[in-house]
DNA sequence: AAGAATAGCAACCGCCTTGCA
DNA sequence: GTGCAAGGCGGTTGCTATTCT
């Protein structure tokens, strides 16, 4: 059964946080009916919601495959990796992190690595913070990995995607231990290197260790 | 213990692109 | 070729939880 408002008090459009209800209602439809053709499903199912937000809701929240919780450190390269060549296009790099949204990489990205270019009193754009990530943040996280995976070049040395289905080895060779840092097969979605296993870190202690490496950098400019 | 400051994240806004009549 | 509607995307806002003073 079909609900199709008729009245303009029916129309009315809803704002703000989505209710369990609404969510309900939403995931039944989609459950139903298939995802898409958002503003008639909106109206359709019933929910006083525009058409952009009953999508969003859906990608960024509803959707079975959604990913929450910590970045992880895997993670975190590849999107420091992404963002150093593709720039802000966060849904770009959320298609190489499966069950990530564009959304929740484009928060972590303003919220961690913009925090951290602050404390540096430097742009995010700028060469300073590039030199930062590349020699000191994500040969960091190399270490990290490698150490946590019980040194599986598979993890450490993985490659990072031009496109999806394009990859390269994109880890600096600063950041690689040794000489050979390859061996994992292509991107890393779609070779599961996300799915390792590979244990969240506790973010606070280890972004810590990131401050102690920012001072050792900042001596060096000195 | 209480208020202020900060961080994290969900949701909205506005612009651009695409598809279709 | 043009206009319109819908979808998609990046930027921004605002609310809530947490931390600090």
């Amino acid at each position: 059964m079909e609900f199709i408002p008729q009245s303009e008090e029916e129309m009315e459009l809803r704002r703000g946080a989505w209710t369990a209800d609404e969510d309900l209602v939403l995931m039944n439809y989609i459950a139903l009916h298939g995802e898409g053709r958002w503003s008639s499903l909106a109206r359709r199912a019933g929910l006083r919601r525009t058409g952009k937000s009953c999508r969003l809701r859906w990608l960024n929240y509803l959707r079975p495959d959604v990913r929450r919780g910590n970045i992880t450190p895997e993670e975190q390269l590849l999107i420091l990796q992404l963002h150093s060549r593709w720039g802000n296009r966060w849904s770009k790099i959320a298609q190489c992190l499966p069950g990530r949204t564009d959304n929740e990489i484009k928060n972590y990205w303003r919220t961690r690595v913009q925090k951290h270019a602050k404390h540096l009193h430097c742009d995010v754009h700028s060469k300073q913070f590039e030199d930062v990530l590349r020699h000191l943040w994500i040969p960091r996280l190399v270490e990290r990995i490698q150490a946590s995976s019980g040194d599986s070049p598979a993890a450490a040395g993985a490659e990072v995607p031009t496109s999806c289905d394009e990859p390269v080895n994109a880890i600096p060779e600063s950041a690689q231990g040794g000489e050979d840092g390859s061996g994992a097969n292509g991107c890393w979605s779609e070779c599961g290197y996300s799915e390792l296993g590979v244990p969240d870190f506790d973010q606070s202690i280890w972004e810590d260790e990131m401050w102690s490496m920012e001072d050792i950098w900042l001596q060096q400019q000195l």
